[in-house]
DNA sequence: GATGAAAATGTAATCGATTACATTTCGGGT
DNA sequence: ACCCGAAATGTAATCGATTACATTTTCATC
C-alpha cells in the first residue's frame, strides 16, 4: 500500500518524476525511468485513482441507467457501451431505477457528486424535466428511448418504420385482422409504434379497428399473457398480434398454446427487440432486430465526447426484421 | 460547482464547521446551522465525494463480477446485492468477464488502484490464485459459486443435496432411465451436482450408465440444444434429463419438441436455477430455486463487514424443488 | 462580574496524485 | 574551458473534502 512519495524516496527521485513515469507523457531518462520502475516493483505500487481523480476532477465511471435489469433487451446494448467504455478507461456502474424516481435520485446524485462523469439513459420512465435540467451541467446521452426534443443527443433506432415494416410483413402473408399490444402511449416510442402500425393498415386499405389495440403498463412476460387474455376473448378474434416487445410476444405465445391454440396457423405473433429468448421459444418468434450492440457502443462514443466537452449530435440506427417460425410456420 | 470553501465563506464560518453540517455528527448551533444551509442552498453546492473519498481512503464502490450478462439466473442476486448496497451507500460496478483473464485483470485493477472497496465473484471460472492473492489485502466474496477451502468467505446452496432431490423427484414419478447434463467438472459444483445425481441413483437401486452423462462447455442455451442432440441418438433414450441450468434445459426442452416428442410424456426434464423464463416456456420447467434474492443480500452484507474489517463466516442457504409442467404434464 | 468547564467553532494537516513553474544538468559549438 | 539553449528533474501548489487539535464562545455558578 505504497503511496507515490515513497516510491520518490526509494527510487532517489521526485514524486514528479514518478507521476511522470507513471503517465508516459513528460520525458525522463532511460536510467531513471527504470530506477522510477524498479521501485514500483519492489514497493509494490499501484497508482490511487482516489488521488489521481480528485487532482483531475473525474472519476472516469459512467452510469447506465435501465428500469430493470430482468429485460434481456438491454444485454447487447450493456455490452456495447461496457467494451467502448473500457477502451476509455471509463468503468461503469449499472443503474436498475425500477422506474421509481427515488432510485432514479440515487442515481444522479452520483452524478452531482462527481462520482460519475456522466450519464446514458435507456429508462423511458425517466423524468424528463430533472434530466433537462441535468444535461444543462453534466454530459447525457438517451439511448434506445428518447423524450423528443429536449436537446439531449440521443441514438435509437426509426420505431416508426420498424413497426411499419413488422405489420406490413403481417399483411402480406395474409393477415387482416391484426391486433396491436402496445405500452402506455406517454412514452414516444409507444406513440411512434402506433403510427407505424396504423400506416401499414391504412395503405393496405385496411379499416383501424380500436377494439384490436391493447395498452400495458410495462413490457414484461406476465403482461403479455394478460393481454392476450383478452385478445382472445374478443369476439371477431384477430388472426395476428403484434407485440411491440419480445417478453410481450412470448407472454402472448404461452397464453395462446394454454388456450389450445396453434401459433402460427391460428394466431401468428411478431415481436419486437430480437432478445436472445425469442429464439428459445417454441415455435421461434419473429421479430424486429434492434442493432443493440452497435447502438451501446455509438452512445458510448457519443457521452466520452460530451464528456470531453465536444458537441455530438444524434444518431439514428437501421434496424431488421427477422422473420421465424411464429408467422410462417 | 461551488466547494466547501466557497460555502465557508458565504456563510461566514469555517470549513471545518461546513463539513460538521454536512455529516451531522459534532454538534453545531441551530443559528450557524442554518447559515451554512442556506449557503449550501444559495450556491447550490453539492460535496465532491472525490475529495471526501481521498480523504477517507474509500471509494463505496462494490465490484460484481459475472461471466455474462446474459445469464438470468444473475437477476435476483443482482438485485439482493444492490438494494443492500445501497442502503449503506455503496454502488455496485457490474463487471463482465466473460470467462477471460484480460477482462478479470481489467476489474482487479480496479480494486488496487482503490476505485473499488471490495469485490463479489460470481464467476466459476475466476482466476483462484489470483483472487486467493488478492483475498489477503482486499475484501472478497464469492458467491453461489466458490472455489473451495481457500480461505475466502462464501454464500452458496447445498448443490448435492439440491441435484440428490431433483434426482429423486424424477424416480419418484417413475423415471429409472435419467441423464445428466452437467457442466464441466472443473467447477466445484458440477462435481457436487454428479454427486447428487449418483446418490439418487445408488439410493433405489438404479445402475449408473455413463451414456447418460453429458458435459457442456457453458451453460447456455445452445449448449443445451446440442447436448440434447447427442440424448436423443442413443440406442436406449432416456426417459428424463436432469440440466444443471435452466438454460441448458430450455435448449432441451427446443430440441425435443423439434424431434416431434412431448414434454413431459415422452421425455421430463428438470433444469436448475428458476430462472424468470423457466416459466415462460411452453411446458412450464420444473425446476431447483436458489434463494438468489437472499443470496444476494447476504454477500453484500458479508462485503461489508469484511470492508469494515470484521471476520465473517461463509453461509450455506436452503433450496426448493419447483415442480412444474415438464415433469408432470 | 469573575470563573471555569463545556460547547462551538476555527486552523491547518492530511489523503495521493498531477502539473505549472523553477532549477539543475547535459551536451554541442566555439 | 566556456557559454547557452534544450532537456531532465525538482519544488510546491492544487484538487475538495475530513478531523485532530487549538482557540474562542457560552453560560451556569458563586
Amino acid at each position: 500500500m505504497a503511496n507515490i512519495q515513497q516510491v520518490a524516496k526509494h527510487a532517489g527521485v521526485s514524486v514528479a518524476t514518478v507521476s511522470r513515469v507513471l503517465n508516459g507523457k513528460d520525458k525522463v531518462t532511460a536510467k531513471t525511468k527504470q530506477k522510477v520502475e524498479e521501485a514500483i516493483q519492489y514497493l509494490n505500487y499501484e497508482p490511487s485513482m482516489l488521488g489521481r481523480n480528485l487532482r483531475n476532477s473525474e472519476s472516469r465511471i459512467v452510469l447506465i441507467l435501465i428500469p430493470t435489469i430482468s429485460n434481456p433487451f438491454y444485454f447487447e446494448i450493456i455490452k456495447g457501451i461496457e467494451n467502448m467504455a473500457l477502451s476509455q478507461n471509463y468503468s461503469i456502474l449499472l443503474c436498475e431505477t425500477d422506474s421509481k424516481p427515488e432510485k432514479e435520485e440515487i442515481y444522479f446524485d452520483l452524478l452531482r457528486k462527481k462520482m460519475a462523469d456522466g450519464v446514458i439513459s435507456m429508462d423511458p420512465a425517466v423524468n424528463v424535466e430533472t434530466l433537462k435540467e441535468l444535461a444543462e451541467n453534466y454530459a447525457i446521452i438517451q439511448c434506445s428511448e428518447y423524450g423528443g426534443g429536449i436537446g439531449i443527443p440521443y441514438v435509437t433506432i426509426d420505431s416508426e418504420e420498424a413497426s411499419y415494416r413488422a405489420v406490413k410483413h403481417l399483411i402480406q402473408i395474409g393477415h387482416r385482422k391484426i391486433a396491436l399490444m402496445n405500452s402506455d402511449e406517454k412514452f414516444l416510442y409507444a406513440r411512434e409504434r402506433r403510427m407505424g402500425y396504423e400506416r401499414a393498415l391504412d395503405e393496405h386499405g385496411i379499416p383501424l379497428n380500436g377494439d384490436y389495440i391493447f395498452y400495458t403498463q410495462e413490457l414484461g412476460f406476465e403482461q403479455g399473457q394478460l393481454a392476450m387474455k383478452k385478445i382472445l376473448q374478443l369476439e371477431d378474434r384477430p388472426t395476428a398480434v403484434f407485440a411491440v416487445s419480445d417478453l410481450l410476444a412470448i407472454g402472448a405465445l404461452k397464453e395462446i398454446n394454454a388456450a389450445g391454440l396453434n401459433v402460427p396457423k391460428d394466431i401468428a405473433v411478431v415481436g419486437f427487440d430480437k432478445i436472445d429468448f425469442s429464439n428459445m421459444t417454441n415455435p421461434a418468434l419473429t421479430t424486429v432486430a434492434q442493432p443493440m450492440y452497435k447502438m451501446g457502443t455509438v452512445a458510448a462514443r457519443m457521452l466520452i465526447e460530451k464528456i470531453q466537452g465536444k458537441t455530438v449530435d444524434s444518431v439514428v440506427l437501421g434496424h431488421e426484421l427477422v422473420i421465424r417460425e411464429s408467422t410462417t410456420g
